[in-house]
DNA sequence: GTAAGTTTAAAACACTTGTTTTAAACTTAC
DNA sequence: GTAAGTTTAAAACAAGTGTTTTAAACTTAC
């Protein structure tokens, strides 16, 4: 565990404790403690917290959007037909697994990270996240267009942002919903659990298995 | 403007600022002079930051709470047959219209004032609100099983939990999602437009119109 | 071995935070 | 008018924040 280099076990620390605490809450001092090194190391490596941030970010968010781009590609021109919604997600599902392993608890940290990101009020983050990213989300958006040729454009932009919604809301409140079902339930669930479930949930929303009864 | 009472001014601009920047985000001092009244003053009435944060969603929240637990005793009991999904969600609709009457701004708000509460870190508003309003909330999802009977107690917690989250993200994030609307697709929206697609959307994912591929 | 890069220790910086206190002024009710 | 409650002003408190600086020690590469 002395091999990691002084960067490396801030990065670790500081996902950690920005995804189980959030950003704010999260001081440069714990982070550095936790990692077992000096505080003036976080300035010395990273310049700034915000820099920090968006370290933790990319860390892991490039190559998950480089292999998923790549798996779109291949599997776009392999096949003629377009893809549907299901191995759309599901194509997320696996590039996530594929990054991170059969680490699930690191996944399930960095999904939350993910909600937060979202969620919080981090005007620089975002601004770093859609410059750096945006591309990858449009071209993912496309895909699914394509996968829904008969829903007229308004419809389709509120279905999406409804299942996008389902999806962070549940993996950033995802701790807390899981200590509710241990105690009211007493059942026990694990992150890939709910992902499986949660795939279909958005597949049906968007594709609208609805009849509309007005 | 000068009737309210200075706790009503405190409440309103403490609301604002939680809603826009965040719990941890925004200080004493920031609500006090957006509210025009003396720091001094939030201790006096409410005793600290986190009583005003309760104080905040109390104000709101019990009149709603109260408001939907009559609409479903009166129409539970009407009627021997279940409520359905569609009615059920539509009732916390007609519920919030009436609490809010036409201010869509001020609901939009505090439904993302709600999300907030749920993916934030704030350990005592989150005891806070389960031990107030969490019988309400208990009850409610009852008739949810009941309008979805066949379904395991487990799968139906989170499909659940998946159109909650599609509900507070869409609606927390309204304003934005509308400008990108105006701009993407030379589209407008209203409010009602978009709870009218979001109801089916959810009732349609907890049904759960999925077949199986595994 | 020398130089460059890394890491630590410790302290200080300027600033913000929630909270409390003091005294004076204001409002309301009886 | 007196008393109780409210609100303000201003200041201070103790604690925590991100950031910077200093000097010394350590590691690595050439």
């Amino acid at each position: 565990m002395g091999k990691s280099t002084t960067a490396e076990r801030i990065l670790d620390a500081a996902q950690i404790l920005f995804a189980t605490k959030g950003f704010s809450e999260t001081s440069l001092r714990h982070i550095t403690s936790k990692a077992g090194v000096n505080l003036a190391a976080v300035n010395y490596h990273f310049g700034s917290k915000e820099k920090l941030m968006q370290a933790v970010f990319e860390r892991t968010l490039t190559p998950f959007c480089d292999n998923l781009e790549k798996q779109l590609l291949t599997h776009g021109q392999n096949r003629g037909a377009t893809l549907s919604l299901e191995e759309l997600f599901g194509m997320m599902v696996s590039t996530a697994d594929g990054v991170y392993g059969d680490d699930s608890k690191e996944f399930s940290r960095f999904m939350r990270l993910m909600g937060l990101a979202y969620t919080q009020t981090q005007e620089e983050l975002r601004a770093f996240l859609g410059e750096r990213y945006g591309m990858v989300f449009k071209r993912f958006l496309v895909y699914i267009k394509l996968a829904a040729p008969e829903m007229a454009p308004k419809e389709l932009f509120w279905r999406i942002h409804f299942a996008l919604g389902a999806a962070v809301f549940t993996l950033a409140s995802f701790g807390g919903l899981q200590e509710v079902l241990q105690k009211d339930y007493g059942m026990s669930v694990g992150l890939p659990d709910v992902v499986t479930r949660l795939v279909p949930f958005m597949a049906a929303g968007i594709r609208g298995d609805v009849e509309k009864e007005s």
